[in-house]
RNA sequence: GGGUCGUUAGCUCAGCUGGUAGAGCAGCGGACUUUUAAUCCGUUGGUCGGGAGUUCGAAUCUCCCACGACCUACCA
């Protein structure tokens, strides 16, 4: 780190630098930038830093936008900009050029006799891509457009590599994710994607803190992996000389937070999961988990619900929004139907309670849909699968579905009146399952029992069923309050409110493999 | 994992049934003092994703590989 940066200073301020070695991908556009490059620099050009920018493109056009031509003349508005040029149109004794900062784009008017023949001169050699500071006076052209016209303006830092083109910029996905800082710089609807996932998060935050809950950090590096089912990633401590897993969820830990006193808390933060890459998967994906004492599931339903309602008002001001050309309303309220109904209202044919309850039935049904499933899959198992065969994807319009089989739901509570079944919801919105919650399981007897279940299930091959976790049974000995808790994906919220097709249109740096 | 499609200049794309690789933008040189994807004239730029094969000759046909997209199956 340190050698770095010495040797990034170096190059910096040594002249010589222009005659490094090219990278193996340079081009002669490239090479004519650096000799460019090399040129300014014998001219005392050192990626200056002391330029102070007083205004900002959006503010200016807010501020002076709608204003009359002669009006904004006689005010003789003075402004400091910078920005990263991009157009540059050329005409001899005068220029045009747009120049972007972070809240938009304002042109320049650059001239000999407002800044003098050489600074126009020095002008007209700079690229596209480059940054620049520019001082002078707004005033509007023949055809209306906000315009500062430059009486100085300074180069401040040097584009080596060019952008894409001006009009279809840069559109291959494979470059919009692998190069993301040239997708945010050529696509105005990408920076508005990462401003929406930036205010959701802010949304969910700013709502929490009104309703007392605290955000916290629980360990991202785990001795035992739980809180989901699913692979983790493995990972090694060599001071401790022990293996450690990545998180796949924080449960375990803000449930502990809860035996600790924290009644009320939360998490925003990644989880990784060793699992399939899709357009709805991401090896590290971001998920807000929130735990509540003296509450049940169907208070924690309704959490989510307004959460999910508050997140999209705040971060788009409305609940409406449309998804791959659905409509989706957040604003009314979500349906709720149980896990059963939900299958007899999507099944092909009347199917009795009693037959969803049999499990040779559900196991026929199942391979009537070529669904394959392990011999030692209990009746939980298969009902869940069935509803994942014939409902899920039905369920475009935020949906909760309630009442999952105990078998499948190892932290869950279980019904009273019925303890095959599970006090779980899951929120489902255009198929995607958007939200987890459920009574806590807060019988440590009943919870060592699980887990115990859990570790069969391992033991007989099953690589995504749970550890189990001695010390997080102890926790429950110590008396966890009844407790609901949720976790809510981010990601998969923030495609639906920008109506991207993928997760990699939400997440700035998607996993991909490297290019060859 | 399986299937389908794609990869040509910095970017966006043409390139037919095999015959010396093209355009626009960007770049470079020139003209132009209110342009708007500025315009006009001239011009540079390519290991056609990589490798092998068929052929007198391959961007083009065949096979293998890499990367990506979509569909499909599974975890959120």
């Amino acid at each position: 780190m340190q050698e770095g940066k010495k040797r990034a200073q170096n190059e910096a301020n040594a002249p010589a630098a222009a005659e490094a070695a090219p990278a193996q991908d340079e081009n002669k556009i490239i090479a004519e930038r650096r000799a460019k490059l090399a040129k300014l620099r014998e001219e005392g050009f050192s990626y200056p830093n002391d330029f102070a920018r007083d205004q900002m493109a959006e503010k200016l056009d807010a501020a002076y936008g709608e204003l009359a031509a002669d009006e904004l003349e006689s005010r003789q508005v003075k402004a400091t900009i910078a920005g990263r040029l991009m157009l540059k149109r050329v005409m001899g004794k005068a220029s045009f050029g747009v120049v972007q900062d972070h809240t938009g784009r304002i042109q320049i008017y650059v001239s000999d006799d407002q800044t003098g023949k050489d600074q126009h001169a020095a002008y007209k050699h700079w690229d596209i891509g480059d940054i620049i500071g520019a001082s002078g006076v707004l005033f509007k052209t023949r055809t209306g457009e906000l315009t500062l016209r430059v009486t100085a303006l300074r180069l401040l830092s040097k584009s080596l590599r060019p952008l894409p083109e001006k009009w279809h910029g840069l559109t291959d996905v494979e470059q919009r994710y692998r190069q993301r800082h040239i997708d945010l710089l050529m696509n105005e609807h990408s920076r508005w994607t990462f401003a929406v996932r930036s205010r959701v998060v802010q949304g969910l935050r700013d709502f929490m803190a009104t309703t007392n809950y605290l955000e916290v950090e629980t360990p991202m590096l785990q001795p035992i992996p739980g809180g989901a089912t699913a692979r983790p990633f493995r990972t090694h401590h060599n001071a401790l000389d022990m293996d450690l897993y990545l998180r796949i969820a924080p449960e375990l830990y803000l449930k502990r937070l809860v035996v600790g006193g924290i009644e009320k808390v939360y998490e925003i933060n990644r989880n990784f999961r060793n699992e399939g890459i899709s357009t709805k998967h991401n090896p590290e994906f971001t998920m807000m988990e929130v735990y509540c004492a003296y509450t049940n599931f169907t208070y924690m339903m309704s959490l989510v619900e307004v959460l999910i309602r508050h997140a999209a008002q705040s971060a788009l001001g409305t609940t409406s929004v449309t998804y791959q050309g659905r409509t989706l309303d957040f604003g009314k309220p979500f349906a709720r139907i149980s896990m059963s109904e939900a299958i007899r209202k999507y099944a092909p044919e009347y199917w009795s309670n009693a037959q969803l309850h049999d499990r040779h039935f559900l196991a026929g049904k199942l391979t009537e849909h070529g669904v394959e499933f392990d011999a030692g899959a209990g009746w939980g198992a298969l009902h869940l699968m069935l509803f994942e065969t014939l409902v899920e994807k039905n369920l475009v319009e935020p949906t909760f579905i309630v009442d999952f089989p105990a078998e499948v739901s190892p932290l869950s509570r279980r019904y009273d009146r019925n303890p095959e079944v599970a006090e779980r919801f899951e929120l489902f919105i255009d198929g995607k399952e958007i939200a987890n919650g459920f009574s806590e399981l807060n019988d440590p007897e009943d919870q060592a029992a699980r887990f115990r279940e859990q570790a069969r299930l391992k033991d007989a091959g099953d690589q995504e069923a749970m550890y189990y976790d001695d010390d997080y049974v102890r926790a429950l000995e110590y008396g966890l309050p009844p407790t609901s808790g949720a976790g809510i994906g981010i990601d998969r919220l923030v495609m639906l409110f920008t109506d991207s097709p993928s997760i990699r249109d939400v997440i700035y740096f998607p996993h991909m493999r490297p290019e060859s």
